[in-house]
DNA sequence: TGAAATAATTGACCACGGTCATAATTACGA
DNA sequence: TCGTAATTATGACCGTGGTCAATTATTTCA
């Protein structure tokens, strides 16, 4: 059986976007409340829920799709060659995954796929961090005694790390990248070490 | 003003501790209902929340001592002296840690302190595995360029990413170890690679 | 010992995510 | 154009974490 989406249905779920995107511009994304945008949209609640598994199902695409066009960002411009051009270049993204503590939550949360066949928003983007950040390693003057995919992921494993040790109230903005930068230093480039 | 706790409130809590640890042994962490901890300790739902700050701080105390235990087996023994060994000590904790996707969920909620004055158990373990396993590294036959306590806490970075790739539904537990044996050749052992 | 001060407990109440039987709307064949 | 089936929307209702003014228990001290 082929179900048949109405045009009605697309154009509340449209409607239903919309207006958490104008949520959280307004609020935050921790501020973010069903019951708002549900008023605020003027349909019931149990509609948003026909539109969306769940809250986080919503958080998923949002943040999902903020994340791949600072990822469009970052692939723009020249390869990053040596370590400083790379931190620079993630400095946005990382950024914005820290700019709330909601956010990074839900982030951690979803970068892993919960289903094999149905991989959520965020994690795509995390594997296309991956594809990106490899491509950078194979054309510029990193290490070359590892794949570059695994450089890649510990690139993430190191990012998530700073990120985590940025909300300790001990931690600001600066501290993080430059935290960020040493791990690098130490894992893409292990013979400049002194 | 010296603030007295009353023998009665010392009581409670301690009801309240140990109803939660039979509660989570019946039916896992994820499941745990304050409402069933205070219905079966017989007390009202304030009270809970007079004693813990909320159901997180009760997760971080028990999950945080459980940690706490596993790290006691892995600081006895001989010291590893190679890859092998340590990610052999260290596999009980991750096994912990993954046992149920809601507790890692907690460890990384709970893995940077939210404020500097209070550190709560669950970071605190963090801090104490960094001490443990940069103890081991400066003993055992690992890489010598950089920093004891960095490498430690490259290890704890690769370990996070290990777990969290565990969660995707393809990933089973060996895959899970033997994905961080892979990170850690390459992380503290960068001259043995061909 | 009794009354005032402090500490601990109570449970009705709220916030908010999520469910589901029912109703309203739309699509479609005859 | 009507009747029927599929799709979508509704909102009362529930589960559960968390709050707080009021009540009860305990301590202090004259």
């Amino acid at each position: 059986m082929i179900k048949q989406t109405q045009k009605r249905s697309i154009e509340t779920r449209a409607k239903l976007l919309r207006t958490a995107k104008e949520v959280i511009a307004a609020h935050g994304y921790g501020a973010m409340r069903v019951e708002e945008i549900v008023k605020t949209a003027g349909v019931a609640k149990g509609t948003f829920f026909a539109h969306f598994k769940d809250k986080d199902a919503l958080m998923d695409l949002i943040i999902g799709a903020e994340i791949n066009a600072l990822l469009d960002d970052a692939e723009n411009g020249t390869d990053p060659q040596n370590l400083d051009e790379l931190v620079l270049r993630l400095q946005p993204l990382m950024n914005f995954m820290t700019s709330e503590r909601y956010i990074f939550d839900v982030i951690v949360r979803h970068s892993g796929a919960a289903v094999k066949e149905e991989i959520g928003p965020i994690a795509q983007t995390f594997e296309r961090t991956i594809v990106i950040a490899s491509q950078w390693l194979a054309k510029g003057n990193f290490r070359k005694d590892v794949a570059d995919v695994l450089l890649a992921e510990g690139i993430q494993a190191f990012a998530v790390q700073a990120m985590a040790l940025h909300f300790c109230a001990i931690n600001n903005k600066e501290e993080m990248h430059s935290r960020f930068k040493t791990y690098l230093q130490a894992w893409l480039t292990p013979s400049s070490q002194t």
